[in-house]
DNA sequence: ATTCTGACAGCAA
DNA sequence: TTTGCTGCCAGAA
């Protein structure tokens, strides 16, 4: 029984279907000038307390090829938590005014304004019957 | 294999 | 109200 060995990658990348990969497709999803939080994505993908796992997912995000704009996402109450991962601490309020929000003391004023929930949001998509 | 860590969130004091 | 502890679960060491 000698399985194929998966070795052959390298040992590496693949799982096209696991958590991080949802995660980075989910946040490519959010709107420009949009932003929403690690909770609601985990809550869109099934694992409500999986918060964690978000955030974790987006510090990997770099060495994806595509351009995830992780910026993005922000915690519960607005606050650019991950602000301190982006090469400058001042890179990602300055993403997030660029598109139009307004950020004050590293968070997000008009943040229920902007607030985008995928599982509000997408709900229609998947109702739509497209996958 | 086991332990530690983490870009969160919820709940108890 | 603010502060602190706990649960979550997947990687990295």
């Amino acid at each position: 029984m000698k399985r194929i060995k998966t070795s052959a990658t390298g040992g590496k990348d693949q799982t096209p279907n696991d958590f991080f990969s949802r995660v980075y497709e989910t946040t490519m999803l959010i709107p420009y000038g949009r932003i929403t939080s690690y909770g609601a994505i985990a809550r869109y993908l099934g694992s409500g307390r999986s918060a964690r796992m978000v955030g974790w997912a987006l510090n990997a995000s770099h060495t994806r090829s595509e351009l995830i704009p992780a910026h993005r996402v922000v915690n519960r109450n607005g606050l650019l938590t991950g602000k301190h991962h982006f090469g400058n601490s001042s890179t990602m309020q300055q993403l997030l005014e660029n598109e139009g929000l307004i950020v004050d003391d590293d968070r997000v004023v008009n943040f229920r304004e902007k607030f985008w929930d995928p599982s509000r949001e997408l709900k229609q998509i998947l109702v739509s019957g497209k996958k």
